[in-house]
DNA sequence: GTGGTCTAGACCACA
DNA sequence: GTGGTCTAGACCACA
């Protein structure tokens, strides 16, 4: 997984994208997770790492483990909209934080904003 | 360049990373740009990509070649508010789109800026 | 290419090559540029010279790259145009600044334009 | 002699140069000429080649040899203008032929070369 | 030392 | 196959 470089702990890299996934819709209620084996070759981590990751979904109740038939992402749709939301704050947060970087005040991060999606409204 | 992953090609990366030092004013108006080869060596691409990365920038004319002395920004004010524009617009762009395919509708995206400004202030 | 021997950049040496071929109607509105490997083999240089040279009049407008295509000429006659005018005008201006280190006045040169198309109107 | 690429004999492009530098009065009247195997050296052509060429000279007029002495330009004004008068209508030649090629009429050639320095008069 | 050019050769995406 | 990018490494002119 060449892009896992920022400087979170790879583990919770692997959480944002499962969480990702689950915003996108790529991974709905019920479906099964790939095995641990599968992700860690997909990503180009260790087995250990992925393991970890799952361990937190599973802690938060996103995902359930049957033993002998795999992950599953949990039924609860509550708690997706919970993850889903998480997911978007964090992003949020990101662009709010990195524009400040830039010395916008936030009047003229949400204008911004706003005049953005006016300009491209109809696309 | 450990984070030169994605899929834009390194000297475009390189451009906007020279881009991003600007609107930080970490390179203010006649300042010297790193020489080619230190550039290189820091981000450790080929000292070729770097010299079609600079030549972007001259050919724009925000920095300027000196054969034997080096590369230095424009004393142009305007041009690099021109950069300083384009650069937080295509990050706004990037941040709008991303919100899209998570399907918010455009009033929730501002609603989201507006919402994550308002808890913060103060910050 | 053998007479890639005057002191202008090489890449230069070929767009001022490709500009008369166009000039000298070899490359038409439309046509097909030979490939940068062809190109590059026919003069005896490296293809990223040829690379460099077609980018020039890519910058210009005067032809367009189709990548697994080809690249084109353009079907703009005015900047055609454009390019004949600008080759005769280098190549007048060269002729003047030549006649000129030869110690000839403005007068004398046109007089001798003059002079040698008269002798030779008819042929 | 990196340039002696034309179509015309090498020891023809000798006496070219030759004529061109007495025309630019690198080589006066009463001048010794370089050595052969100075000149040859010089423009890294065979020493039999510029023999030919200085024989060139001599049969003209315009070069005499002194044995044991070296070669010498002549001391004869109105030869050393006929060389000058030939270089010169030489180039013209050259110029008006290659602006014909380009489909100028000649009323354009003499057009554009009044122009060129009419634009230029006071450089 | 600094930017500019050039070669040789590789790998990629698009068609 | 075609254009586009990139590396490694060399050589040049200017200062």
């Amino acid at each position: 997984m060449e892009s896992f470089d920022g400087k979170l702990p790879v583990y919770l890299q692997v959480v944002d994208l499962l969480f990702t996934w689950i915003v996108l819709g790529q991974l709905s209620p019920g479906d099964q997770i790939p095995t641990v084996r599968k992700l860690a070759a997909d990503l180009g981590v260790n087995p250990n790492t992925v393991q970890k990751a799952l361990q937190t979904l599973e802690e938060r109740g996103i995902a359930t483990a049957v033993v002998g038939r795999g992950r599953f992402i949990t039924e609860d749709g509550n708690l997706l909209i919970e993850v889903r939301d998480e997911v978007i704050t964090k992003q949020v947060a990101k662009f709010v934080e990195k524009m400040k970087i830039y010395s916008l005040s936030e009047a003229e991060i949400t204008q911004r904003v706003h005049q953005y999606i006016k300009e491209r409204m109809g696309d």
